[in-house]
Order: structure tokens, then C-alpha cells, then sequence
RNA sequence: GCCGACGUAGCUCAGCUGGUAGAGCAACUGAUUCGUAAUCAGUAGGUCACCGGUUCAAUUCCGGUCGUCGGCUCCA
């Protein structure tokens, strides 16, 4: 690098020449004052270094917010930052995804700025950015109120509107910390300490006269927050541990564009609008009963008749791939839990014992022990593995009371479970094929993306898990080879495991884009281990067989809500509660009515008859609403004909057919299971 | 469990600063017999979540309990 002028290369190619010190700001006003204008951030990569792309970073969020990267990895900088290497620059304006993240962070400070000035006494926390706003973490002995939100909204009007710059300065580490400690901001004493190396300069942002303990970068200037709102108002630990106090966590969301953010809350809406819990309540699907206790399901008729369907294609597929049903118990005595090591390292999240005789009896948070006590009951050969056996088993498990989510987090489920014993060598196939039958599982019912996540141990905490060393790293890395066998891309998440061994979680995508846990697989060596299972190998001795656990559903109650979220309420034709509802115009269609009821029925439809003395289009609105794929509406033409009316859900009146004809087609749609109608 | 908000007919919601409640839809009854998203009229329906307190008087104010919602934590 020359001493005074360094190259800068620019994504189409050119390189210029500069002086040590320009900034991006300089560069892109010198192509186009527009685009200096547009721009956001700039991204430079240092030349020379390794040019690796940026990946999510492993570190914690508040370590990726603070830390400096490495120096020679791409980084965003500010547009004010002098260049001092030769570097390749990329300007990044506000429509590139990344300058979202900066303006949200940027807006994170504005509201920070606007709380101080409002309420001086306010400790602040952290204010990143998150994937859909920004929130700041602020701790103050009086909560703030919804009135307070508002206050907060209209002061960081102001603040934009005073135009701000945002500055980047430095300052000693052990200056900035004992400016902190002053004042007692025992938070940002807290990251400053984490955060930074003894002896370093730390630092900040300033606008006007806030400033933050921050590595940025920043929007150029508060008024570049051009469209902002704040949202709600929530409690959040600090440091995420309950046992710490509980801070004031105040969200909101910000975009370059008044437009965008409407869009933004008009995505709300349509979310709102899909809510599992307005729409179970709507097509009458299901019910929570407060009488009964919370977290609890009752499935209507409708949501029963989707559940039987999902219960009945599930069966089905699994015996077609040759697992075995079973049924075990709900209540089992403590000891059993005793053994499986439940009670140890899951008691809180099970029920409490029930006393009855003399001993003490526990609900069951999960189906494998009583798979393996079927396992145990006989001696196994190798030649009886692999062993599959699958239930759908209702479990029970003690979730704390401000945590229940209608369906999708709940304390009395039925999982699609089962346990699969088989010999070591066998495991990768048996986890492939459960990875397969997954797929399987989610194609058919809809979904078309998903991401898999392997979910590892963490080796610091062993208090949470069973077993050691060897086995986990061995149970792991079988996992990562079928995965990778597959060609499956995915993302290994410590800390996720269950207590007796790492699992794959598939996460699936709904038709908004959020992701949901349900199918997951899982290794075992522990259970197997704990109740001392065994088969005869070929070589006539005994072995100890390993478990392989899977739910492809997960939860049926929560695959079941995201089901509804998916589809909003508008299921596909195989499973729709009411395929068909018939609209006779008159009274005097009744009879044929009854005809055609009867006929669909014994075709294998499920028919609904309004035959209320109500007008048709009452009739065929009520149908609508309720979301029913095909209305056949009949009169004297239709009868005559013995014909009727199609009336296609999201495609209006298709007009007349004969009945042999709509069944013929109708049969077909359910059949292939399709989502067409 | 914690922080904040909320809880009025089956549903969606009104009900100003305390004087024991109202609408629309749904339900029921009657009239109407109708060609692709709401026919008209009438009737009935609520210990204002529950318990306690303040008050001459509480749906309204205060406290507690239960539940719901948004987060935190946790999780299928």
C-alpha cells in the first residue's frame, strides 16, 4: 500500500486512485451525487485478504454487534469512515436487504434517544436490530405505559427531524468504563467489559447529545430513519436469565419508505388474519376451555375430522413402511421414570405424581419408555430389527403458565411417535429413511420449504444430559454423515439436544415465511443403555441394540395449527372438513337434495345440506365462509338434468355438470391428494 | 413463573367522570319460495370472568384469583 494514495475497486470493475482517507461517501458523491445520496453503508473487503463471504455468525448477537471482525473479512462501514487500505467498496443503498439492518439499528438508537430525553433517569441496555425492527432494552424502576409509547414516538419524530449526524468516535476503554460506572449504567459496563480487550480504544456513536457504546455502522444522519413506528412494549431479563431483573424491552420497526412500512403492517395483518386461534374459533375446529384448564385441546367435529384423516393417512404410511403400531398407557408408576432417567433431568416439565395404592404414578411427558418396556417383554434377535413401533401418544408435560400459544405450544399433546430399536450398523439407514418419510409427511400436506437443523449437545453443561463423551460425539457425527450423505443443507445448533441425545429438527416454513419446529428425529444410546436392552447378534451373543426416536407431525395439535395458518382455514379438498355443501333454491328441491346427499355420501364425500328456509345466496355466503371447496347450487334446470351447479371455492359459479361427472372429479382431487379444486 | 395490556349475550363490539346493561350477526318463531356472497318481521338470550373491599349504590374505583393477548424464559 502507497503511503498516500490507496485503490479502491469498485463491483463494475474500475479502480481509482485516492488519497489515504477518502471516504465512501467521496467516492460515490465523485460517480454520482445520486448515488451518494441513495447510499446507506459501504461495504469494503480489504484486497488481499481471504475473501470468505459472510456467514452467520456463530458468536451471540450482542458479540457480533460489538466485537470488531476480523480485518480482513468484509465488513460494513460507515460513509463516513476514511479509507485507509486498499479495499474493494461496494455503496449500499436502501434498497439492498443489508441497509435495512443498519436503518433499524439506527432507528434503535433514535428511540434510545428519545427515551433519555424523556425520561433522564433511564438505564440503557442493548438496541440491535432483528429480522423484522429493532427493540432497545432499557431498564428504569416505573415501567413505561402505552401513553409513554406514544410520547416516545412523537420525541423521535423530533429527533429525526433535527437531522442528527450520526458521529463515530473513540474513546479509551477504561475512560468509557469508568464514565459508566459513574453513572451507574451497570449494563453498558457490562458489554464494554465483554466486548472489548483491556488497554483498546472502544466505540461510540453520537447524534446530537446522545451517545452510545456501538460499532455500528450507521444510517448517515437521523433523518435517513425516514419511516418508523413503535410497537409494543414488552418485559425481558436481563442478560436473558430470569433470576436477573427485568428490563423494559421496547419494540419497533423501521423502513426507508412510508410504503414499505405500511406493507409492512399490512403483512400483519394478513398474519392476523390467518391466526390458527380466529380461524379454529371461525370454522369451529377446536376449543380451549378455561373450565378445564389452559394449554388443553378439545377438537371439535370439524378439527376432528382432520385429525382422523392426518391420523388415518399417517397409519397407514407407516405400516406401508413397516413399523408396527402400538398403544401404551398414560399413567405409569415413578419408577419407570426412575429408570428412564425423566425424573433426574425432566421432572419440571412433567405433572406432578399422583398417589393411588401404595405407589406413586406420573403422567407420561414422552412414549419411549413404554415402547421399550414392549421391546423388553421378549428376548430379540437381530432378526427382529430393526423393531419400529409407532403410536399416536398422548403426553403431558408441565408448561409454565405464561408460555401456552393455542395450539402450537400447549401442555397435553399427541405426538405421532415412534421408537425404532435397531443395531448400531443399522442407524444411518433407519435415520435416512426417517428423513424421507418426513419429506413425505410435509410434501403431502403442503409445505414445499423447510430447513433442517442438527441439534447438538453442549459439552459445558453436562448436568442436562446423559451419558458421555464418546457417545455423544459418536451419536453426532452419524447424524452430520447422513445429513451430509444426503446432500441435506443444514445448520448444527448447540445447546438444542434432548437430554439423552442430539436430534435432527426439521423446521418448516408457512405460507407467511415463519419457521415452526415440528418433525425432529433422534439418536439414543442412553435409554437403550438405562433399561438394559439387548438382542442376540448372529454371532450368538448380546448386544445392545440403540434407539432411534421420531415424530414426522411432531405435535398433531401444533402441525395441526400450522396447518390452518398455512392453508388460512382454506384446507385442499381431501381435507376439508366439508368437502361439499348443496344449496337447494326452493323448498320443493329438497327431495333432490336428499338424493344428492345421499349419493356423495355413498361416493365417500363429506356433504353438508342447507336446506334452511333462507334465500340461496345466504346460503352459499355461509358455505363461503366457512371456507368449503365446492357449493353445488340445484334448481328445476339441475333437477331435470340430473345435473348440478359448481360452485369452485376462489373460482366462483363454473357453471352446470351432471353429478356423475363432478364426482368423477372430485374423487380424483382427493385421491391425489391435491391442493387444486 | 416474570413484565405489560385485556376479560360486557354463542360471535364481534358500544356503554362519558360509580345509579344493577345495549347494537349487529348467530339462535328460535312467523311470513316469503327465491338462480350464484346477507329477504322481512317478531321472540328469546347477560350474577358485566370469579372472589373480596371501598361506597347509600360497583360492569365502572381498589386488592386478589383465574383466563386471554404481546414479549422474556422455556419448548413438540
Amino acid at each position: 500500500m502507497s503511503q498516500n494514495q490507496i485503490s479502491i475497486s469498485l463491483p463494475d470493475g474500475a479502480v481509482r486512485q485516492v488519497p489515504y482517507g477518502t471516504t465512501p461517501f467521496e467516492i460515490a458523491h465523485s460517480i454520482s451525487p445520486r448515488l451518494a445520496a441513495a447510499s446507506v453503508v459501504a461495504r469494503i473487503t480489504p484486497v488481499g485478504a481471504a475473501s470468505h463471504a459472510l456467514t452467520d455468525n456463530e458468536d451471540s448477537p450482542e458479540a457480533a454487534m460489538y466485537s470488531a471482525v476480523s480485518a480482513s473479512a468484509p465488513r460494513l462501514v460507515d460513509l463516513s469512515t476514511p479509507l485507509s487500505e486498499d479495499a474493494k467498496l461496494e455503496l449500499i443503498t436502501e434498497k439492498d436487504p443489508e441497509a435495512l439492518k443498519v436503518v433499524r439499528h439506527s432507528a434503535a438508537h433514535v428511540m434510545a434517544t428519545a427515551v433519555l430525553e424523556l425520561y433522564p433517569e433511564t438505564k440503557l441496555g442493548h438496541g440491535p436490530a432483528t429480522d423484522s425492527g429493532f427493540f432497545y432494552d432499557f431498564y428504569r424502576e416505573k415501567p413505561f405505559t402505552p401513553e409513554d409509547l406514544t410520547a416516545i414516538e412523537a420525541k423521535m419524530a423530533e429527533v429525526i427531524a433535527r437531522d442528527e449526524k450520526f458521529e463515530r468516535i473513540h474513546e479509551p476503554r477504561e475512560q468509557a468504563l469508568a464514565e459508566f460506572e459513574k453513572d451507574g449504567d451497570f449494563m453498558k459496563t457490562h458489554f464494554v467489559t465483554k466486548f472489548t480487550e483491556p488497554g483498546s480504544e472502544v466505540s461510540f456513536y453520537k447524534n446530537g447529545h446522545f451517545t452510545d457504546f456501538c460499532r455500528g455502522p450507521h444510517v448517515p444522519s437521523t433523518a435517513r430513519v425516514k419511516a418508523v413506528k413503535v410497537t409494543n412494549l414488552a418485559g425481558a431479563y436481563w442478560l436473558g436469565d430470569e433470576k436477573n431483573p427485568q428490563l423494559q424491552r421496547i419494540y419497533g420497526t423501521a423502513f426507508f419508505s412510508k410504503k414499505d412500512l405500511d406493507e409492512h403492517f399490512a403483512r400483519l395483518e394478513e398474519a392476523a388474519r390467518r391466526d390458527h386461534r380466529l380461524l379454529g374459533k371461525q370454522l369451529d375446529l377446536f376449543s380451549i376451555q378455561e373450565l378445564a384448564g389452559p394449554g388443553l385441546i378439545f377438537w371439535h367435529p370439524k378439527g376432528a375430522i382432520i385429525r382422523k384423516i392426518m391420523e388415518d393417512w399417517m397409519r397407514d404410511e407407516c405400516l406401508r413402511r413397516g413399523y408396527q403400531l402400538v398403544y401404551t398407557p398414560h399413567v405409569m408408576r415413578a419408577g419407570l421414570w426412575e429408570v428412564s432417567g425423566h425424573t433426574g433431568v425432566y421432572a419440571k416439565n412433567m405433572f406432578t405424581p399422583m398417589e393411588l395404592d401404595d405407589s406413586e404414578y406420573r403422567l407420561k411427558p414422552m412414549n419411549c419408555p413404554g415402547h421399550i418396556l414392549i421391546y423388553k417383554d421378549s428376548p430379540k434377535s437381530y432378526r427382529d430389527l430393526p423393531a419400529r413401533y409407532a403410536e399416536f401418544g398422548n403426553v403431558y408435560r408441565y408448561e409454565r403458565s405464561g408460555t401456552m400459544q393455542g395450539l402450537l405450544r400447549v401442555r397435553g399433546f399427541t405426538q405421532d411417535d415412534a421408537h425404532i430399536f435397531c443395531t448400531p450398523g443399522q442407524v444411518e439407514s433407519e435415520v435416512a429413511a426417517c428423513i424421507d418419510f418426513a419429506e413425505a409427511v410435509l410434501k403431502t400436506f403442503g409445505f414445499n420449504e423447510f430447513k433442517i437443523e442438527l441439534s447438538s449437545w453442549d459439552p459445558n453443561d453436562r448436568a442436562h444430559y446423559l451419558g458421555g463423551d464418546d457417545n455423544w460425539n459418536l451419536a453426532i457425527g452419524s447424524l452430520e454423515k447422513v445429513l451430509k450423505e444426503k446432500g441435506i443443507a443444514y445448520k448444527t445448533i448447540p445447546g438444542e439436544a434432548a437430554f439423552y441425545g442430539p436430534k435432527i429438527d426439521i423446521k418448516l416454513v408457512d405460507a407467511l415465511g415463519r419457521l415452526w419446529q415440528l418433525s425432529t428425529v433422534q439418536f439414543d444410546f442412553n435409554l437403550p443403555a438405562r433399561f438394559e436392552l439387548e438382542y442376540v447378534g448372529e454371532d450368538g451373543e448380546r448386544h445392545q441394540p440403540v434407539m432411534v426416536h421420531r415424530a414426522l407431525f411432531g405435535s398433531v395439535e401444533r402441525f395441526f395449527g400450522v396447518l390452518i395458518e398455512h392453508y388460512a382455514g382454506a384446507f385442499p379438498l381431501w381435507l376439508a372438513p366439508v368437502q361439499i355443501g348443496l344449496v337447494p333454491i326452493a323448498e320443493r328441491h329438497a327431495a333432490y337434495a336428499e338424493k344428492l346427499e345421499a349419493e356423495l355420501k355413498a361416493a365417500g364425500f363429506r356433504v353438508e345440506s342447507d336446506v334452511r328456509n333462507e334465500k340461496m345466496n345466504a346460503k352459499i355466503r355461509d358455505f363461503a365462509n366457512l371456507k368449503t371447496p365446492y357449493i353445488l347450487v340445484f334448481g328445476d334446470k339441475e333437477q331435470e338434468a340430473g345435473a348440478v351447479s359448481v360452485r369452485t371455492r376462489g373460482k366462483g359459479d363454473q357453471g352446470s355438470m351432471p353429478l356423475a361427472d363432478f364426482i368423477a372429479k372430485a374423487k380424483n382431487l382427493v385421491a391425489t391428494q391435491s391442493t387444486e379444486l
